[in-house]
Parts: C-alpha cells; structure tokens; sequence
DNA sequence: AGCGGAATTGACATCGGTGTCAAAATGTCG
DNA sequence: CGACATTTTGACACCGATGTCAATTCCGCT
C-alpha cells in the first residue's frame, strides 16, 4: 500500500505538502496540487485511518449495542437509521450484541467496544423501557435508543407510545367509531401502558366515553403465545352489549391473532368489527386482508437521531462543555388501511 | 487517557515493558509484572487501537457488508450469525448497509470499510442469487453469504434451496399427500427455480406423479403485491380436477396471502387443503391459525460459516498461500406444523 | 570471588500521518 | 531595483504502540 512518502516522491514535494492536498487546505499552488492529485491517482493512494486516528485521538468510530434479541424489527430499524446516519456523517458503526446475562451496558460485549476506542455508544433495546445502569459514569458519550435511564444524565430518544395511542384513537374517532376495545398488552410495561393512556385521551378529548382497556397477553411473560392468552379475552369483549364497533389491540402480532379469531367466530373484518394494530410489521399489516390499519413508529428515525445525538455529545465533550441532557420523543405516524370500517 | 509511558513511569520501567507484560510476552520477572499491573489498573489505562494497527498491519476487525435490504429477517439472522461467531473468534465486526446504487462490491462503503482496514470482508445479499463483480482482484479476503459470483476464486456460503425444496415436497409425500401444486416466485430467480426443482424432485424418487408448478409472483419485479398476483393462478390450480390436496407456496408471504384467500374461497386449512411455505418466519409461521408448516433455512449458520471461511482465509494469505475455494451450501430444516392434514 | 550463559530490560527506530514554525519563493510598490 | 508583505513549502517533532538488538542483571557453578 502506497504511503504518504511514496505519493510525495512521485510529485517531487513534500509530505506535508501532500497532506495539505488531501485535506484541501489553503495556500497550495494551483500547479503543485496538479502534481500531488496526479501522483495520488497513479499510484491508488489511500490515506492510513490507523495512522490519521493516532494523531487526531478521534476514531470517527461509533459503537451500536443493542440487546442480544435483534431479530426484532424494531432493533433492525434503528440499527438501519444509524448506520445511514452514520455514513452520512462520515463515521463508522461497530455493531455488537449484548448477551443478556449481564446489565445493559456492562458485560464484555460493551468493553470491546470501549478497547476500540469507539467516539461514542447507542445503546438499543428492543423494548422501550427503562434501563438500569449500574455504573454512573460512563467510559464514552452514550445515547439510549427505544430505551431510557434513571439517570438523568443521558440522552434517550423513545418512541412516543403516549401519542401513538392516540393516534390510534383519533383515526378510530375520525371514521365514526364511539363505542371501542382496546386489547392491551401488559400493563405494567412502560410502552403498552402509555399506548393505553393515549389510546383513552383521544375518547377524552373527543367528548367520548371511555374505551373498555382489558391486558389480553402478558409478552414479558416470554410466551409468544397469543393463542393461548388472547380469546378468552377477545371472547369478553365480544359478548359485551353493546358490543365494540372496533378493537384496538397493543401490537400487530395480537391483530393478526384477532384477525383468525375473529374469522373463526364468523366475524368479518371490518364490516362486523374494526380492528387496528400498533407497529406497522408490514410483513403483517400489508399482507392480512383486509390489510390492517397500525400506527407507525420511525424507528430508522430514532436510530437517526441518536446519532445526531452522540455526535453533538462528542464535539461538546471535546469542547469540555457540559452536554444537555435530553429525553426525546419520536412520534408514530397513523396508517389507515382497509380493517377500519366507516360508520355514519 | 493513559498512554504506555505513563504507565511505565508510573511503575518505574520503560515503555517495552509495559507492552511486553500487556501482550503476554515470556521473560518478565514476577516483581515487575506485578507492578506493571497494578499500575495498569491504577491508571485505568487500555492501549490504544490505532497506535497497534499501525504497527501490526492486522486489526482483528472483519467488514460486513449487507444490500441496503437489512429489514429482511435472512440479512439479519446472517448478521446474527456472523457477529456472535467474530466474537468467539476474538474478531470485531464492521457493519455497513450498502446502498444499491452501485455494484455489490464497490461504492463509497465498501471503500470505507477497506480504508479502516479490515482484515477481510463478508458480503451478504438479501436474495440468494448471483452477483456480478466488476473487478478481478478484491483489496481484501471476501467471502460471499447467501450469494454467490461468477468469479471462481471467492468463496460462497448459501442456502442449499434445492435441498429445501426437497424438504417441503418430502414432508407432504410423508403426510401422505400424492398429487400437489406448487405456487412459485419468479421462475428466473436462482433461488425460486431450485426451490421448484427440489420440490418436484421428491416427488420423482419417491416414483409419484410430477407436481403441478406455477409461477404465482414475480417479486423481483418490485411489486409487492402478493393479493394481485397470486388470486388467479391459486384459482386456476384449486379448479383442476382432481384438485391437489396440498399446496407448496415459494415462500412465507405468499403462503399467508394463500390462507386469506383460501378462507375467502370457503376452504379450511389444512382440512380442505394442505399448505407449506418457505423461510419460516415466525411472525408467520407461529402467528397464522393453523401454524403454517414450512422449511427453515439456518441464516444465521451460514453467517457463522462465512465468518469461519473468512477467517482460514485470512490465515492463509498471511503465509503467501493459495486459498482454496468453496461453495459451501447450508442445508434447510423441515418444519412441519398444523398446516398439514395427513391423507391416509 | 569470578565466570559464562541465560533471563530481563531498555534505548531507539519505526509505522503513516499532521501540527508547528521557520525558510524559501513570490508578489507589490515606491 | 530593493525593501517588505504575503504566499507557498518543507524540516522536524510527535501521536502510542511494538520490533530489534544491545545492555544489564541474575543465576549457578567452579
């Protein structure tokens, strides 16, 4: 690989002047930087990140943490807005896998990242809740994604699950449903009981009587099982009079649940009930018929913003500035599709 | 942060001491170890990368590249695979999504990633069909994932779809099903065409008639319409007399389409029709009522494989030697669930 | 104690860039 | 043309680690 020197001796010039020309600084002569581009291109020259990092004590690096479960779609989307941000900003993304066995951000997975000397830190969970961070001071600027801290001292950017809910009830509102469900999932979880409480403001709002919220599916509880926890639920609410024009359930994954349910009890979406989800899987919400109406949370934004985040946290801390500390919230964007029924 | 002479003054030797006790290095008296440690640790002092990289010309770091489709669960189960195997490895990954303007192995990122000197480099496509590359010679050792080129000399890791269409024929021939349809992605697409031809295989060894095969989907036309593509030719097949008993759909999605249709159309699962899909997406498979049968294709293997392969490769160029080339295919796993009845 | 050989240790150069600062080249104007 | 300001250039040190090789220390043994 061609160094600096080699370039250097082609043009016939130094090798300070050649990293004048790399780094576009002033004061070059119009023919000597002809020279140095010229010898630059023959012989493919590529200047040493290792070499530019030691100096500059900056690694243009950034490492990405998320839990050990990124299959999800919603790690998957933020990892993709961090990794477009990223490159926008000239940087680079180390990614790592947290094993569960150790707090958030301990555990080898997060010295690794640390040893590389990466600028900065996101950390992603795969669920937005809050976080416990054993450590108080952190060894590099960190932003939490889809998750937050007691700390008062990180950044986080998290979903707006509060303003999700109601938008999920504004868009049953705004087709003519008065009377609706809400199938919830755990209460307890930070995310599912703001989507709730959203969920019911919007009726607030509206002059409507509150929505009938019931928890139908307890996912921390690890079973993936909709099948087993949701009908009796589904059952209860069905068998009420009057019964629900529409149901609003936590995720997608329990929508498409409901949607078999729903057909088996010779119950017609929307026409007999309307149905609307939360997340917008589209591998769900576009491929169920008819296709479900979901709210949408930018994930790939999220993933954005952290970036912007850290990388503001990372030239203020360059600048020994104290860093703003930050919570913010990413609105979802409401999708109404075919599974919500006009009533006049 | 501490550099090597701080600690070495700190423990009153010199620098090469201090690098001989952090690399385990033999002939360092027991007194001085430890008092090189201590201050090590006193200083809370990790060595720096990029003065190592410098000298060493290896850094440990593999590249991983990725088509801009990272949503799709196959790029990221290969993802999965190959970043908890570098870490067994003691190799840190580079991620980086690869935007689709430019050729496989070219573009910005691909630079980027052989600037930070990546030992060497994985590049897995959504899609598992044949990638073209521009030039001969790649700046690094490339293993390819779920891809594979027209260049003998790079070795690939993919599915073995042929072997999975195998499979999902087999697990009907074995529920006693004798005379199936298949509902196939573009016949054009490598993978969907060996999916056919295992598929139909199975049935040829196990001496029974040849499966109906249609092309259902074009899905490298871009459209993701599944509803407009898939209803007429599913209606053509379900009116032939005498009607298959099983359905083999080219994958997931359109299997899912196919239980909504089916279910529009008066006919259960698996009652009045066997289905079978290909991926095994559990938002599919496990959510859909009856759980769809399916083949599941290890990803996440072929990205430990890739890792693996990558890694001899990396060894061997070290001593000047010719590296032995491959094409490793990945067999898939039978999944069979509810959606199949068994004909007696 | 004195000696030889092995075990430890350190001085110094080096990797490939960039910052500093002084030297050299160029330009301007009376 | 010469004095002086300004632009352009290069010599050199340095970033933080490691390889080389010579210097030093240690040890057992006569």
């Amino acid at each position: 690989m061609a160094t600096i020197y080699d370039v250097a001796a082609k043009a016939g010039v130094s090798a300070k002047t050649v990293s004048r020309v790399i780094n576009g600084e002033p004061n070059v002569r119009t023919k000597t930087l002809e020279a140095v581009t010229a010898a630059i291109a023959e012989l493919g020259y590529r200047p040493s990140t290792a070499a530019r990092m030691m100096k500059s004590q900056r690694n243009n690096v950034i490492g990405f943490l998320t839990d050990r479960i990124v299959t999800r779609p919603e790690t998957v989307d933020i990892a993709r807005g961090v990794s477009e941000t990223a490159r926008e900003l000239g940087q680079t993304v180390l990614f790592m896998t947290h094993s569960d066995a150790s707090p958030p951000l301990h555990g080898p997975e997060y010295n690794s990242l640390i040893d590389l000397n990466v600028d900065g830190l996101i950390y992603a969970a795969h669920i937005n809740e809050r976080v416990e961070l054993a450590q108080t001071k952190l060894a590099c600027p960190t932003v939490l994604a889809n998750c937050f801290s007691n700390d008062a001292h990180i950044t986080s950017i998290i979903p707006d699950d509060m303003a999700g809910g109601f938008l999920a009830g504004q868009m049953l509102i705004d087709h003519g449903h008065k009377h609706v469900a809400m199938l919830n999932l755990d209460e307890k979880a930070f995310a599912a009981s703001r989507r709730a409480k959203g969920f019911s403001q919007a009726f607030t709002k509206a002059n409507l009587p509150k929505p009938i919220i019931r928890t139908a599916l307890d996912e921390r509880a690890g079973s993936w099982d909709e099948h087993e926890c949701v009908p009796a639920v589904l059952d209860t609410i069905l068998s009420m009079s009057p019964r629900p024009t529409a149901l609003f359930c936590g995720n997608d994954k329990m929508a498409m649940v409901v949607y078999g349910l729903l057909t088996e009890r010779g119950l017609s979406v929307p026409n007999d009930i309307s149905v609307v989800g939360f997340d917008d899987y589209p591998l769900i919400t576009r491929l169920l018929r008819p296709q479900l109406s979901s709210v949408a949370i930018a994930f790939d934004e999220i993933g954005r913003r952290a970036v912007r985040e850290l990388m503001a946290q990372i030239e203020t801390q360059a600048q020994a500035a104290v860093p703003t500390t930050h919570q913010i919230e990413v609105p979802g964007t409401p999708a109404p599709r075919g599974s919500i029924k006009v009533i006049s």
